[in-house]
DNA sequence: AGCACGCCGACT
DNA sequence: GTCGGCGTGCTC
């Protein structure tokens, strides 16, 4: 037998099945979507089976070194979902597979030089390198070509020889355990007895107990158990066991189900529907914030669970709060994956394993959850549909909800795509009929959403105040302060973050690789380059006018958190921004506190604009709305209304009702004007419109292919040529764009140019960038793609 | 991506 | 003459 193989080589020329001998021994347990070790050239690599076949046409074949799995980590719909990926989305197939596996099973081969024969009858540069040890890591060896050399020749004589190990990516976690060993005599003390006495009667014989369960269990010392240990009264093992991320969520499964308005039962009742004739049909649950869809989708997958079913939940990464995570373990207990970003990669292994071993029924995650390896699903949902963070913005640059529309279509089961503001791709394809439009136009508890204040900073500059706070939002912070009721400020950091500037010549500090501002960071008294890492002291005077009169502007977290406390020294505040939340686990430990009670404020960043369900909150500030307003791209508006509308689903959840106060520049802008009247559908509307004129989606499909070289003319010219490429080879109806300059123009010394491709229906394109993605990959320069393609770009950046 | 092969300039 | 620079092309 034969296996094809996808080696572990991202480039052109090896992006294809490699044919390999299955010795007999391994072709009995080998099969399609397992990975394995294999002899390529020189090296050893890992790569992916995908087919296994009795023939092959190659005259000689190496051999398969190794099976890695014992079970495939690519079932035959996983395997052909990669496929699509790579095709649809121009990538190589292997970062196709690599991307829909967790990071810990993502192998590499690691390359070890080993001594064979007496360390003495080496030269000694060689002994040098080798020290006490038998065996180097090969990254270790420095590249000098007398040292290379040797080595060579003494691998010819047999002295030396290359070993492959497979990098261990910590796998499993490995805990101290014990058993019960004799029972007969009773221990020493007190303390002991009651110890083994409770293993006993809780355990019995033979059954592994991790220590730190046992300690806590029967509330003993560390050094009872050790003494035990020692008395042989039990007996000291290892276990493996899975990593439990979420230790201070109550996990009895046990929550009760809310009783549902009668318009939620409507929508589950269409859902349950879909699911139970395997319809895979589509869903645009649009329903406001506060109406209840989490609660759809717990009693839906509910029901499907019964039916022996599986169910994908996909969260926006920000929002991965324990918030939506508790409901689903308070409500599944046990059988349920979580997987996000935030998770070790030992942590998710152990969660994706859960899955695969069929241990749980739901997964909830971020965007990479879209590929958790059910095998009988019968509900994806996708939570906050419009979130950007769906999309992936490196290879393989995919969308979820396409992936997730892919195995729908595979499993004949339905979408959920769920939004307060749905995106604007996906209303008009429900508009259309493409999608079944469910709609949740009131909140669960019958409460009218929040009032509006929309604040005009531009009259308060006038009237004197230049604080970061309207006098109106001050007094409304004053105000639940005297109530005991709590706020939350949101501040928007994007295109909108610390620069220096001097203000006598007006120079901007900028990034010497990249053409873009540095960014001033206080903690360290640095600038630094978001793009490139580049550091650079911050000047005590204006490196072209000399004066002294430079400063920082723009408005970070920590200094609004500053003005506010000592305009409001009583309150108490809590702030959530990248700083605050680096640490792990620390996200939730403030989110526990703010519901706790702890604070009477939360300011904060992206990450609090949404799922954040608190009863005593009814006042959300939005401290710049328009920040995001003015950024140079076409979906900045949608973005600010969808920012606006979530945060001001912030207040008011519970019996108290809700008021939102929005600080902007632009009062009458008509994203910020109809925010404030929660009218998504006007929006929607007007929003339509300016799409339909400006040719951008849902009119057309948008395709951005970006060239990045030292060079600006090299790149120019090969946008220039892609241009003519796509010009040439395209409808009539297709419309190509440039190549212009992007507009980051340059980033780590290289320059950038892009192309933009707009379109209704080009069949041949996917093959056409394809060819074109091929032809510029063998011009790779400095370990760096040359040329980038996007189909359907989030950002042009 | 590596790694070998191969073809040119500068040196023990 | 040899060493070593890096352009080119292949890896089942």
């Amino acid at each position: 037998m034969y296996a094809k193989v996808i080696v572990d080589v991202p480039t052109g020329g090896t992006d294809r099945p490699f044919d390999y001998y299955l010795p007999e021994a391994l072709a009995e347990n080998a099969s399609k979507g397992m990975r394995v070790l294999v002899p390529f050239g020189q090296r050893k690599l890992t790569g992916f089976i995908v087919d296994i076949v009795s023939e092959t046409k190659l005259e000689k074949v190496k051999s398969v070194s190794e099976l890695l799995d014992l079970t495939p980590v690519l079932n035959n719909e996983l395997l052909r979902l990669g496929e699509w990926l790579a095709t649809e989305t121009i990538c190589f197939q292997i970062t196709a597979f690599q991307s829909m596996i967790p990071a810990a099973m993502r192998a590499k081969a690691m390359k070890k030089l080993s001594l064979l024969s007496k360390r003495e009858k080496l030269p000694m540069n060689v002994q040098a390198l080798f020290g006490q040890a038998d065996e180097v890591d090969w990254a270790q060896v420095p590249a000098d070509a007398r040292l290379l050399r040797d080595i060579r020749n003494e691998a010819e004589q047999g002295h030396l020889t290359m070993k492959y190990a497979l990098k261990d990516q910590a796998k499993h976690r490995k805990v101290k355990a014990v058993v019960i060993q004799r029972y007969e005599t009773p221990p020493a003390t007190e303390k002991q007895k009651q110890a083994l006495l409770f293993m006993a009667e809780q355990y019995g014989e033979g059954e592994l107990v991790a220590i730190q369960i046992l300690m806590k269990q029967a509330a003993i010392s560390r050094s009872v158990v050790n003494t035990l240990i020692k008395n042989d009264y039990l007996q000291e093992k290892e276990i493996v066991i899975d990593r439990n991320p979420y230790t201070d969520a109550e996990e009895d499964g046990n929550e009760e189900k809310a009783t549902l308005t009668s318009d939620q039962t409507d929508v589950l009742a269409k859902v349950k529907k879909n699911i139970t004739q395997s319809q895979a049909t589509p869903m645009l649950l649009h329903g406001v914030t506060g109406s209840g869809k989490t609660e759809i989708y717990l009693q839906a997958i509910d029901q499907l669970m019964e039916a022996g079913k599986e169910a994908i939940v996909l969260v926006p990464e920000i929002s991965l709060t324990p918030q939506m995570v508790e409901r689903f373990k308070k409500r599944f207990g046990a059988n349920v994956a979580v997987l996000h970003s935030a998770l070790s990669v030992g942590e998710r292994f152990d969660e994706w394993k859960k899955i695969q071993e069929k241990r749980v029924q739901v997964a909830v995650g971020a965007r990479s959850a879209v590929f958790a390896p059910f095998t009988n699903l019968g509900l994806i949902v996708i939570d906050e549909e419009h979130e950007s963070s769906y999309k992936q913005e490196e290879y393989p640059r995919y969308h979820a909800r396409e992936v997730a529309l892919w195995r729908s279509r595979y499993h004949d089961c339905p979408v959920v795509l769920g939004s307060a503001t749905p995106s604007m791709e996906s209303y008009a394809r429900a508009a259309k009929g493409v999608y079944e439009l469910l709609s949740l136009p009131e909140r669960v508890n019958q409460k009218p959403l929040p009032d509006i204040e929309l604040v005009d900073m531009r009259l308060e500059m006038r009237e004197g105040n230049r604080s970061v706070f309207s006098t109106s939002l001050l007094e409304k912070l004053r105000d639940r302060l005297k109530k005991g009721e709590q706020s939350v400020l949101f501040l928007n950091r994007r295109g909108f973050s610390t620069f220096v500037m001097c203000r006598n010549c007006g120079y901007v500090g900028m990034c010497p690789h990249c053409e873009i501002s540095l960014t001033y960071h206080q903690r360290d008294g640095q600038l630094k380059c978001h793009y490139c890492g580049h550091e650079e002291r911050l000047y005590e005077r204006c490196p072209s006018c000399e004066s002294a009169h430079i400063r920082y502007f723009g408005t970070g977290t920590q200094r609004v958190e500053e003005e506010l406390q000592q305009l409001l020294p009583e309150a108490r505040i809590i702030r959530m921004d990248n700083d605050t939340t680096r640490k792990k686990g620390a996200h939730e430990r403030l989110l526990k506190n703010f519901g706790a009670g702890e604070a009477d404020i939360l300011l904060g960043t992206q990450m609090i604009a949404k799922g954040l369900d608190f009863p005593n909150i009814t006042l959300a500030g939005i401290l710049a709305a328009d920040t995001l307003l003015h950024l140079p791209d076409f979906r900045a508006q949608e973005r600010t209304f969808q920012l606006l509308t979530q945060v001001s689903g912030r207040a008011g959840r519970d019996e108290k009702a809700g008021e939102v106060v929005i600080q902007t520049y632009n009062p009458e802008h008509y994203a910020i004007q109809l925010a404030q009247s929660h009218d998504y559908l006007s929006f929607f509307k007007k929003e339509l419109g300016q799409r339909k004129q400006a040719g951008y989606p849902p009119y057309y499909y948008l395709t951005l292919i970006t060239f990045a070289h030292p060079n600006y003319a090299t790149a120019m010219k090969a946008g220039e040529h892609a241009g003519r490429v796509l010009r040439s080879n395209l409808g009539e109806d297709a419309i190509v764009l440039g190549p212009t300059p992007s507009p980051i123009a340059r980033i780590k010394d290289r320059y950038r140019c892009q192309c933009m491709v707009k379109y209704k229906d080009e069949p041949a394109l996917t093959e056409l960038l394809r060819e074109l993605f091929t032809y510029f990959q063998k011009e790779i320069q400095q370990d760096q793609r040359f040329i980038t393609i996007d189909r359907h770009p989030n950002m042009f950046m």
